[in-house]
DNA sequence: ACCTGAACACCGTTCAAGT
DNA sequence: ACCTGAACACCGTTCAAGT
């Protein structure tokens, strides 16, 4: 038996790439360094350099990989996607948009930092194209014009693939005692922000979910959306 | 006459605050280095440690400074905020707040940087919560309940403060032949991304614009979300 | 073709030392 | 009280060298 080294599996873009999606997922995106994806894999940080053009090339490569998570997640619902046996009015591309538009949501919640990475990307990544092509083709077999899905796109924004930007974030955890004086003690700089909180807070005095249920507050703005665009199809409207 | 140094103006709080704007404005956010920030304020890097705790206390500095940009062109809206003199339909309130958020918007449009930046924070704004309290009292004093406007701030999200996370941008400048055609050769892969922007490029052939018109786009989005708000207060709209 | 060691030019930050 | 020089532990990345 001659001299034998271990039987490594060679290194590929593709498992670099997967390999990045773990650490971010176990330690956040703020552990995902050259050095630190290489000794995942188990080579040294130059050897990536074989593989990838560069750190934002890693980037951009995760990003395909959740998109890539999306587009199956979104493939999985069980909607007709031609509209050939949907309701005359209409009504079911927005069932049809919105529980696919969930399933993103759903991708996202499983990967938290990935929503701040699609931020930075420049480019659009070709499995996000295919799921808004996706999307787009779900409005237009439900009635809506080339003009009025366009802007549809827009007005979603990031809410189509199932994130959005909080800036407006009420502490953490449980609404406490504590927490609620706190509030109130604030009541002279932010008088119309703690009214609304304290009273937000004592309409649902046994809520285990704290503030915000965000869950419920991604579908209210989602359905907001939906319902404002889909009485703009019925109403015919045309672009001026 | 004494040996004289040369008397320079003391290192404050502020000013590193107010360089660090300058260099994210001038050179971009990646320029933003502890080394160049106090080349910027003409002292050693090593000297910023008096005045701010570490960089991410300068990111929330910086942050902070944006905000209360945004404060104060909102507030110079002259759109009464008591609601004393409104219409008995209560519609007025739609305009003060949709200013306000285009105000808010013109200011990101002169800081770019700023955007990604509020993104990546992780405790909000003494200024952007003053921001909210005026937007929730201008829309308590338009009739909403405490419950509907604090579903309203979660609505709108970052839109509030007048920019979305685009994640859908078709290629930059102008349409050309060139664009076009590249995009038509796409048909096969995303057949209804590519028939809709063909559709959208051929209605405005000769637009300047480019592909999208991304104020158009914000305001659309934005009047969605506040006609759907406005209905919803119409109706009477309760928790469910 | 694939992988690596040594090295470079940067980072943010600590700490003891200066005035 | 305020500022600094030297140093540390990191980064991403280049390049010549190995198999």
């Amino acid at each position: 038996m001659p001299a034998q080294t271990e039987p490594r599996i060679p290194l590929s873009r593709d498992r670099v790439l997967l390999a990045a999606v773990k650490i971010a997922d176990d330690h956040g995106i703020g552990a995902l360094t050259m050095r630190r994806l290489a000794e995942e894999v188990g080579a040294e940080a130059m050897s990536l350099y074989y593989h990838v053009a560069k750190k934002d090339d890693v980037l951009d490569g995760v990003t395909e990989v959740i998109a890539t998570e999306i587009v199956d997640a979104a493939g999985r619902i069980a909607v007709p996607a031609d509209g050939s046996d949907w309701k005359a009015d209409g009504s079911d591309w927005k069932k049809a948009v919105r529980e696919r538009i969930l399933a993103a949501r759903g991708v996202f919640l499983q990967h938290k930092w990935a929503a701040g990475v699609f931020g930075t990307r420049t480019t659009t990544s070709p499995a996000v194209l295919r799921y808004y092509d996706g999307l787009i083709g779900l409005m237009r077999a439900g009635g809506f014009s080339h003009d009025l899905t366009h802007h549809a796109m827009h007005a979603l924004g990031s809410r189509a693939l199932g994130f959005t930007q909080e800036l407006f974030t009420p502490p953490d955890g449980p609404v406490t005692e504590e927490s609620l004086a706190a509030i109130a003690q604030m009541a002279d700089v932010y008088p119309h922000l703690t009214g609304m909180l304290s009273e937000v807070a004592h309409d649902d005095p046994e809520s285990t979910l704290g503030w915000c249920d965000d869950q419920s507050e991604f579908e209210f703005g989602l359905d907001l959306i939906l319902d404002g665009l889909d009485r703009l199809r019925a109403e015919g409207w045309q672009a001026h």
